[in-house]
RNA sequence: CGGGAUGUAGCGUAGCCCGGUUAUCGCGCCUGGUUUGGGACCAGGAGGUCGCAAGUUCGAAUCUUGCCAUCCCGACCA
């Protein structure tokens, strides 16, 4: 029953826990922040991941698989790289493990120390650049446009379910460009794959923007992002794409013969994004009574519940229901038949809201005389009467409007909390009472910027792509700005 | 990793301060029956290394120390 979700006014972290596990997408392993992503949290991510592969393939990119494993001293050819992943790395120093004779069990074995450590990856980009060096050798080599599904290891201090787990699944994406401007276009390019993708099949609205200076990815030269807003007002990073410009390249020597037989260094782009998109998408749309999934990647799409006494009505029923799961499988929608005896219809229902199943159809012995079944939605928790006659139809309509509205009052929601801020005070203000995007005035520099950090905890999340120009002082200092800049406290 | 809190059956809990027979209750689970339009009811039953490990003690869920895990706040981050 919803008694059992702490309410999101209550206790919002609480709330999205509750969610998580009792939801059955995911729980805690004995591995410390690592999680267990079970059937039905696991069968969502695989929608996210088959939609997200079938558009990169769309766009040209083929999936290949590097190594689990990195020699320590690829890390360090890329200076900027290494400053950002160093302190949450997790690192093999040993091969072998031996039988403990004091203790029993197994103790690592001195002797098996390797030569040379390797990282866990926490991203491939100097995996992969040291591998490109070997496939790129001209410019007719070019471009590589390669993906891989994997996982990586980033120690981090603070974990939280899909939202930041030491081990997470992703995709990274890693092209190489014999120009600047093709790389740059790459970029770009995800980026808008990764909004479409959020905003269409998940329903969540996003912001297109690049990254100030200070929240770059570790050697990146522009990292651009999409934004979304969560129901506590609280911004989540959806996804990345980078424009790595020739840092990899001379980090790995990787050259290429021009046109004109001039060598030269190639241009790089890496983009992501994660299992952490599951917790985006449980912290935009659901409510206190459970998840709310958006029909494209719920993994069920309409559950049918049968209301029944005695044998004879359930065959009725079972007969009649038998057509409409036939037809809903036709036209391709994901359709459970719950005719499960050990729980009753009340049971159910509290169920599937839990899970977040957008539409519930339930048939009884009353329904099937009167030719109708009673159609309930999850995202509004609404519930009408409809004809037997051509429901199927009917249905495929719903899931399309349900996946309609969930943007809609996802977009409202964002789109009501973009505020502009002109002082200060009004800044704070807006922070602590209302959240949201606080679009406002920077001067541009990286010290007024981690002093708004420090003193609000808000950051910069993007200056949005086609930024409006327009003269401004900044919120902190005063100083001329030409453009306001979001920010926002963020997960 | 710093501060705070918590850890007793699958889940939620009582007992702990002040050590003492067989560790409390509810949900869930199993068996049988009755039920089924918003988390059913009756009867019977099973289920516990009291987070882990040492220590103190005749005796530890209870006291001491260490460790582990989770949550919240902070620093770090997708």
């Amino acid at each position: 029953m919803s008694k059992e979700i702490t309410a999101r006014s209550q206790d919002y972290a609480q709330w999205y826990n509750d969610l998580v596990l009792k939801g059955g997408l995911a729980d805690y392993s004995a591995v410390r922040g690592c999680m267990v992503i079970k059937p039905y949290g696991f069968a969502l991510w695989e929608n996210m991941r088959d939609e997200l592969d079938r558009k990169f393939k769309e766009t040209g990119h083929q999936n290949a698989y590097f190594p689990l494993f990195i020699p320590k001293s690829f890390l360090s050819k890329e200076a900027d790289h290494v400053e950002g992943f160093a302190k949450e790395c997790a690192v093999v120093t040993h091969y072998r493990l031996k039988n403990d004779p004091e203790n029993g069990g197994v103790v690592v074995d001195p002797e098996a120390k390797l030569e040379e450590e390797l990282i866990v990856r926490p991203t491939s980009e100097t995996i992969i650049w040291n591998t490109y060096k070997d496939w790129i050798q001209s410019y007719r080599d070019l471009p590589i446009l390669v993906n891989q599904w994997a996982n990586v290891v980033r120690w981090e201090m603070r974990t939280r379910l899909f939202l930041r787990t030491a081990e997470f699944l992703w995709q990274e994406g890693h092209t190489a460009h014999a120009t600047a401007e093709e790389a740059v276009a790459e970029t770009v390019q995800m980026l808008d794959v990764y909004a479409d993708f959020v905003q269409n099949f998940m329903a969540v609205p996003v912001i297109k923007g690049v990254k100030s200076p200070s929240e770059r990815f570790a050697g990146a030269v522009d990292t651009y992002c999409i934004e979304a807003l969560m129901q506590d007002g609280k911004a989540l990073q959806a996804g990345t794409s980078h424009f790595l410009g020739q840092n990899f390249a001379k980090a790995f020597d990787v050259q290429f013969s021009n046109k004109e037989n001039k060598l030269e260094y190639v241009w790089a782009t890496s983009w992501g994004v994660s299992t952490r998109l599951v917790g985006a998408l449980v912290m935009a749309h659901s409510d206190d009574d459970g998840l709310i999934l958006p029909p494209r990647i719920a993994p069920l799409q309409v559950v049918i519940v049968p209301i029944y006494k005695g044998n004879d009505q359930k065959a009725g029923i079972d007969a009649k229901v038998e057509g409409i799961v036939k037809e809903l499988k036709a036209l391709g929608i994901r359709v459970k038949y719950d005719d499960n005896d050990n729980s009753r219809p009340g049971w159910k229902f509290a169920e599937y809201e839990m899970k977040g199943v957008p539409v519930r159809i339930a048939i009884g012995a009353r329904d099937i005389e009167n030719n109708v079944a009673e159609i309930a939605r999850r995202d509004t928790k609404t519930k009408s009467s409809q004809s037997l006659d051509g429901i199927a139809q009917h249905i495929r309509q719903l899931l399309e409007e349900i996946q309609d509205g969930m943007f809609q009052k996802a977009l409202d929601y964002r789109d009501s909390h973009i505020t502009k801020a002109d002082s200060w005070d009004e800044f704070e203000k807006l922070l602590d009472e209302k959240g949201g995007f606080i679009s406002a005035h920077w001067d541009g520099t990286a010290e007024t910027e981690a002093a708004i950090k420090e003193r609000t905890k808000a950051t910069i999340r993007c200056i949005p792509l086609n930024n409006p120009q327009e003269a401004g002082a900044c919120i902190l200092t005063g100083k001329p700005s030409k453009e306001r800049v979001l920010f926002a406290r963020a997960y």
